[in-house]
DNA sequence: CCATTAAACACCC
DNA sequence: GGGTGTTTAATGG
């Protein structure tokens, strides 16, 4: 078990709800947040294990992922810096389906799953967040659905890589994300050899380009355009 | 039959 | 040691 600490105030600058709470609120979560950090390939939920924590990541790159029938890995969602997960399954009180496993190290943060209760009763603001993550999940699964069946790897490599650079959380700075070209591959849903030749197209582009053991942005911009074509 | 992919390999960080 | 690019043999539409 990894060595847990409370939350610093640098902490706190990374967590995008912590703000919008009303700061009775606020209070109960800084005090209740355990922070750990996160080593690459540590498995951070098991497949059928019962939620105990609403977990979210400070630094570093998490993905969601299972197995097809073949056998094949896929891998569902990847969440960066600012993501937080879980919450389908502790608001449906079911058990893990999905394993959650850390790609980059970092850090992660974890609220206990009575605190999350409370704020859902006491907070509308917190109702507010989530929210508005639900529905950008939905939309985020609904498009990717669409272009599973219409885009190229090229189209489909460019949403996976904006969701993955998110402008909100990354204003300022073209960060190279630290990805392994066979993890864009599950999450794809394609092989090594097809995302290598995707970047390839988005580098033509002048949207990312493949940098050693990641992506480095070039044009967010162009990036969603490439996404959004077709 | 052609394209794609997994496996194996050798380089490079 | 791990990630990448490349070759090769198998696989599948």
């Amino acid at each position: 078990m990894p060595s847990q600490s409370h939350l610093s105030s640098d902490h706190q600058l990374k967590i995008p709800w912590l703000p919008i709470l009303a700061t009775e609120h606020r209070s109960w979560v800084i005090q209740a947040l355990q922070v750990s950090e996160a080593t690459a390939g540590e498995l951070v939920c098991r497949v059928g294990a019962e939620p105990t924590h609403w977990i979210g990541v400070l630094e570093g790159l998490v993905k969601m992922s299972g197995f097809a029938a073949n056998g094949r890995t896929v891998t569902f969602a990847g969440f960066p810096s600012g993501g937080w997960f879980g919450e389908g399954t502790i608001l449906k009180g079911e058990s893990y389906r999905y394993e959650i496993q850390v790609l980059q190290p970092g850090l992660l943060a974890r609220l206990p799953v009575t605190v999350f209760h409370r704020l859902l009763e006491e907070s509308i603001e917190f109702n507010r967040f989530l929210m508005r993550q639900f529905n950008e999940r939905l939309g985020q699964f609904i498009a990717y659905k669409a272009a599973e069946q219409t885009l190229g790897v090229e189209e489909q490599l460019a949403r996976a890589l904006c969701t993955l650079f998110d402008p909100v959380l990354y204003p300022a700075a073209a960060p190279v994300l630290r990805i392994t070209q066979q993890e864009l591959a599950y999450l794809v849903g394609t092989s090594r050899q097809q995302i290598n030749q995707a970047l390839g197209l988005l580098r033509e582009a002048g949207a990312a380009e493949a940098a050693y053991g990641g992506v480095r942005l070039l044009d967010y911009q162009c990036l969603r355009n490439v996404g959004t074509r077709g």
